[in-house]
DNA sequence: CTGGTGATTGTTTGA
DNA sequence: TCAAACAATCACCAG
């Protein structure tokens, strides 16, 4: 079982690091970028809440205090939220779908966006 | 077949 | 424009 949940693979500083200069070293060309996640439409639908019972919240306040809540909602209040996640993997399925099909068929034809 | 790793996703606010 | 707390995820590749 892998580590547990929090400063676990952690990555984000090293990747904002690079994102100063000009992006130039990927791992994937299009990287079809994985799916959403719940605390991810959970939060889209509570950001407006939680700035509702926390007008005075700031931002890492808010974060403590959406996670705070996110944990307190039962598996049938997180159900629609992890529903959107399922339903928006299922998206980033498709995503990689034609993904994997360009890169296997992009054998040699010059097709690269790059910038 | 199994494991764990990394990559990613979205929000907020402020300088 | 980007940064970090907050949480989930889970597809990916490898031996």
């Amino acid at each position: 079982m892998p580590k547990e949940t929090s400063k676990t693979t952690k990555r984000k500083a090293a990747e904002k690091a690079e994102k100063a200069p000009k992006g130039k070293a990927k791992k994937d060309p299009k990287a079809p970028k994985r799916a959403l996640s719940a605390y991810m439409f959970f939060s889209q639908d509570w950001r407006e809440r939680i700035k509702a019972e926390n007008p005075d919240a700031g931002f890492g306040e808010i974060g403590k205090l959406l996670g705070a809540k996110w944990k307190e909602l039962d598996e049938e209040e997180k159900k629609p939220y992890v529903e959107q996640a399922a339903a928006d993997k299922t998206r980033a399925e498709k995503e990689k779908d034609e993904y994997d099909g360009k890169k296997a068929d992009s054998a040699g034809s010059g097709d690269d966006d790059d910038e």
